[in-house]
Parts: C-alpha cells; structure tokens; sequence
DNA sequence: AGGTGTACTGTACCAAAGAACAGTACAGAA
DNA sequence: TTCTGTACTGTTCTTTGGTACAGTACACCT
C-alpha cells in the first residue's frame, strides 16, 4: 500500500498529527526539530520525497504550504468504517475489496471483541440467539473459537457453490465439529462435519472455515 | 448563537473555505486580497475580534497560526456521531449536552428512521421485540408515535423521581394510553395513562412523554 | 458628549519560513 | 563499478507574513 519508507512514513504521521493538534501544518524547521536535525533541509528533502510519491502537494512560496492527499484512504473514510461482506468470490481473503458490498460508518471499536467486518444475516436460523433476519453482525477475525460460540462460517452455497458466510454456534468434540443453528423448528438442523477423513488431505477439500467469531450486531430498523 | 457580525461571519466562512480548499489556513495578506482590503491589518484587527469571540484562536509568531474552535458543532466532530443519552437532568431538552453520556462513532443515517440519539437498554422489558439488556437503540425523534410502535417514553422513575426514558410499545385508543413491556414474565405489567383528567391542567403534570420512535438497536457484545 | 466596537487605510519593521546550493554517508540495483 | 535514492548537515539568500503604531469614519449605547 505505501510506497513511502519508514521514516517518511513518520513525518507524514507527523504532519498529520500537527494539523489535528494545531489546525495548520508545520514548517520545515517543526519537522526538523521534531525529528533531532540539525537542519531544516532534511525535512524539505523528506517533503519533497514524499510529494513526489503523491502523498502530499508543496505550495510554492506558502509558508507551511504543505496539503494532504490520498487523505480518503488514510484518514477519513476507512478509520471508523466497516466494510460490509456478502459473498465470497472464489480464492480471495474475506475483506478482500471484491467482497466488500459497501462501507458502513461505524466505530469498529464499539464492538467487543473488536469488529473487524460486517456481515447482513438472511434467514432466522438464529433466532433465539437474538439475531433475526436484516440485522448486520460484526465479526471479529480469528481462525478459530471456543465450544459454544457464534462464529462466522464460510462454506460453498449448497445449490450455487458459491462461498458464503452462515452464522452458527460452533462445538468441537474431537475431531467432530457441529455447527447448530439457534432456532429449534425443525428445518433448522445441526450441521455435522467429521474433519478425519480430511487429515492429510488438501486445504481445498476442506468444506468449511471459519472467518471469525460474532462480535454484536446492528439492527437498522426500529 | 453567533455573536459574529456579518462581516466576521463572512471571514471565517473564508478561513474555513481556505482549509478545505487548500488544506492550510489564509495568511492576513490571503483574507486582505480575497475581501479587497488594500492592507493587511483590516484582516487583522477582524482575526483578533473573531478570536476575542472564542470562535478561532490565534497562534502568535506562526505564519498562518489560526486554528478553528467550535468546530465540533459544524464540521469535523458529530459528523457522523450520535450522543448516548442517560439520565435526564430536570428541565433540559433531551439531548441537551448535560445528559449527554459520550458520543458514539455511529452513521445516524443507518437507521430507518434516523436516529437523533442513542440510549442504553437495562433490563429485559423488551426481551420479547429481542431488544435485551445492555443493548443499544437508536431513537427518531418525535413527539407522537403510531399504535404497536416502540417508543422511548421519559417518565419520571418511580423511587428517584428523576427522569428516564425506558422503551416500551405505545398504544393510543381516545385518551387512554397503554405502554406495554415486551415481556409476558407476570413482573412486567402495562402501564395505563389516561389523559382526560390532565386536560388544562400544566404540562407538569403529565407523568410522561414520548421523546422518540426506536429505530434500531446496536449489540456491542458477541 | 464621550466611550466603545466595527471596519477599514497606510506605513514600517523584522522574525518566520521557503528555497537553493554544496556537501557527506550509506544501501541496493543495474 | 557506477548510478540512484534515502537520509541527513551546514550555509546563505529572499520572500512571506505577523505585528505594532497611527489614523479615519461611522454606528450605537449611556
């Protein structure tokens, strides 16, 4: 993502924080004395680096003419937002850009564990837990979770084969995992996988895995 | 709510349109040229008398030192926050900022209809409209609800006598009103208003009012 | 009638700050 | 091995830009 080097990454923080603090961006000697130079000269090669590489915009013959760019990627947009995650496309990792539905403005850090995607439920398969249909979870990103709780399951649509996110409460007993809706209709059954057969055996036969564990939900309507 | 004059009004109009246009704040000499002055220090003496009014600061010694206050109110801060509100202290509008608990970093815009606050749900009188303990919700804003809708109803609390809003599902017929919990355990009983005696009476009298039409929830937990 | 605040013009001084030039050192790529 | 890029030091020059002082004019309040 940044082709910027360490310590250019560390003035651009720099000059960023200063605009939070202050409301304006620093000199060159701010950045000088921040950084220990003895002389203003490293931070205007720095400068100069870092606007070469489009990250920043130098006004000539501005005092502290220094404007962020690409402000949308680092700051503003994705810092409290969520990306909502339908289907999976086929080989990419979860939060991949092609997999994001949309951007939802939420603090990720509201959620407990922290969320790190969001995920619309369809379908009232867990019910009693408290998740109906249209509510948006969040998940928290971890390869695997403890006996009894929701987690996010990928696996192919049965139908389409398509990957999918379903929620369920996960047991492991073994090597027996049982994935259990939490609605006791009876159309609603618990899926058993038996991962034995599988030791050994390629990644991709694998049915199932799982993205991360549920985090709290939003519900969008009253 | 601005003590400015029109032409102060008009300046930092200027000094805001500068920020987002060039990232940077104006130089005296900038404001000067923009507004036709044919010196600096009429730009000047307008900085000191809008600083005076605590709506910008001055930072002496540094080329373009002026850093915008207040701008929590209209721009940067509540942007896309919702307040969390609590208790109630007596006398103030609901939102009021002495019952503001903190802000949340949530898209008022995500609920259906848009939240205009938020408030912690404690207990389980809702348990049954899967609204639990510790929850979230959104609220709209309004004075008057439809039947079987839930609303947030401030009434004063039985033992403390200080205001609270609790959510409970309103229904109107005539001049009876019912507020009904979400929760058939024998604990949770209706609450029946009847408004014909209060008629002329001062609206002190009224035991409650609706604040707002739950509009969603948040679950911060897995 | 005098005081205070707004809204400027005009001049001047000097510190703040940008920009250019000349170096040094080191690391990795061609 | 040379070239390019990073990461600085040190010096100098010039413009930018803040700030102070001295005015003028007008409106409003007491």
């Amino acid at each position: 993502m940044s082709d910027l080097t360490q310590r250019q990454t560390e003035i651009l923080d720099f000059i960023r924080s200063q605009l939070r603090e202050t409301g304006f961006p620093p000199t060159r000697e701010d950045i000088a004395r921040q950084f220990g130079f003895s002389s203003k000269t490293g931070a205007q090669d720095h400068l100069m680096a870092i606007a070469r590489k489009g990250f920043i915009e130098l006004v000539p013959g501005n005092a502290r003419g220094i404007r962020l760019l690409k402000e949308e990627e680092a700051l503003l947009s994705h810092q409290f937002e969520l990306p909502l995650i339908g289907s999976i496309a086929a080989g990419t990792p979860i939060t991949a850009e092609t997999n994001v539905d949309t951007w939802l403005r939420i603090d990720p850090e509201l959620f407990h564990p922290r969320a790190d995607f969001l995920h619309r439920v369809a379908g009232h398969s867990m019910k009693e837990a408290n998740i109906l249909d249209g509510d948006i979870v969040g998940i928290h990103v971890q390869d695997d979770a403890d006996n009894g709780q929701i987690v996010a399951a990928v696996m192919p649509h049965p139908k389409t084969g398509e990957d999918e996110i379903t929620l369920k409460r996960y047991f492991r007993r073994g090597k027996k995992i049982t994935l259990k809706p939490e609605n006791s209709a009876p159309a609603y059954k618990p899926l058993e996988i038996d991962l034995a057969p599988l030791d050994g055996d390629s990644q991709e036969q694998t049915p199932f895995r799982i993205a991360g564990v549920y985090a709290g939900l939003i519900r969008p309507r009253g």
